[in-house]
DNA sequence: GTCCATGCAAACCTTTTGCACTATA
DNA sequence: TATAGTGCAAAAGGTTTGCATGGAC
């Protein structure tokens, strides 16, 4: 059995758990989401669906992302553009940080416990209950910077020396 | 001469840079985001705007906080509240990471050298080339928990064991 | 006098909501 | 059959844009 399947069995029980019933626009946007490798934003995943035949009103799409995110099976992340993008959790390691191409959009995922670690020290310093974070770094992938590709730089030359 | 100051200097010489105008708008737009300590939302910026009698478009407060990114001057953040907040740049370590209160939006900044070090090796690592980097810690600061608040848990109890 | 900025309102885009209808259990 | 989900279209909410007017240089 593949790690798809373990999910949709997953999301089957979070429902009954719930008492909310199973239909087959949950299944297929759940499908949709556990068999894609990326991170997925609402438009990608109305095109797979109707690729895939199904015909699923954006307002059920969005209904079920919010139970996915809220049996955990799902991450939710707005990388700045505009929109959100949805990431299934299992058959991965449940925390990683991303990498994030200012260019092309592409997504590189890495671990890091020196994050873990910060994230212990700081919040306990400040008395404060973590409950989760996100470290992004943004950039140019490699691809990108190949192509010739060059960061934008707009700002004060020498802020402090020149004022 | 204090940092709001400075800030203003180097604003008004950044749009000299670029070839543009100083307008009085730009001037009270940027005074009120240098004078102000926290992370600002343009609901923030107009409210103070107004009560100082200045009446600003929304618009030309977007366009001229837009300015002040590109200036480097300020810095943009989405805390996922649905809605951007702003901080300036000056009188504060360049490099810093937060902490946010899922409860009543409370920002922390701390700084991490452990977060550059992890962002050196990973970039290095994936060829991948850094213009910045984000590291949010979200949870509930210590008020709120002293208060009795609580984190919501609905997710799936047990994932793997119970699948 | 030439540009550019401003202000207003309309447009935009993603996401949410109301409601009549349909499907699940 | 009771309860909840679906789909459509409208609304919401933050942000952007078009355009006529006014200000900066």
């Amino acid at each position: 059995m593949n790690d798809t399947n373990v999910s949709q069995r997953l999301f089957r029980r979070y429902l009954k758990d719930q008492g909310l019933p199973h239909t087959r626009q949950r299944e297929a946007v759940a499908q949709v989401v556990f068999a894609s490798a990326g991170h997925l934003s609402v438009e990608d995943l109305e095109g797979r669906l109707r690729e895939m035949g199904h015909r699923t009103g954006k307002a059920t799409i969005y209904r079920t992302l919010d139970l996915l995110v809220r049996s955990r099976l799902v991450m939710e992340h707005d990388f700045g553009e505009g929109f959100k993008r949805y990431e299934h959790r299992l058959s991965r390691d449940p925390v990683h940080e991303h990498l994030i191409c200012l260019e092309c959009g592409r997504v590189i995922e890495f671990e890091s416990w020196e994050v873990q670690d910060v994230q212990a020290r700081v919040t306990q310093r400040h008395g404060f209950r973590p409950a989760r974070h996100k470290l992004e770094i943004y950039g140019l992938c490699r691809e990108c910077q190949e192509a010739g590709v060059e960061l934008p730089d707009d700002g004060l030359t020498c802020p402090i020396e020149r004022a």
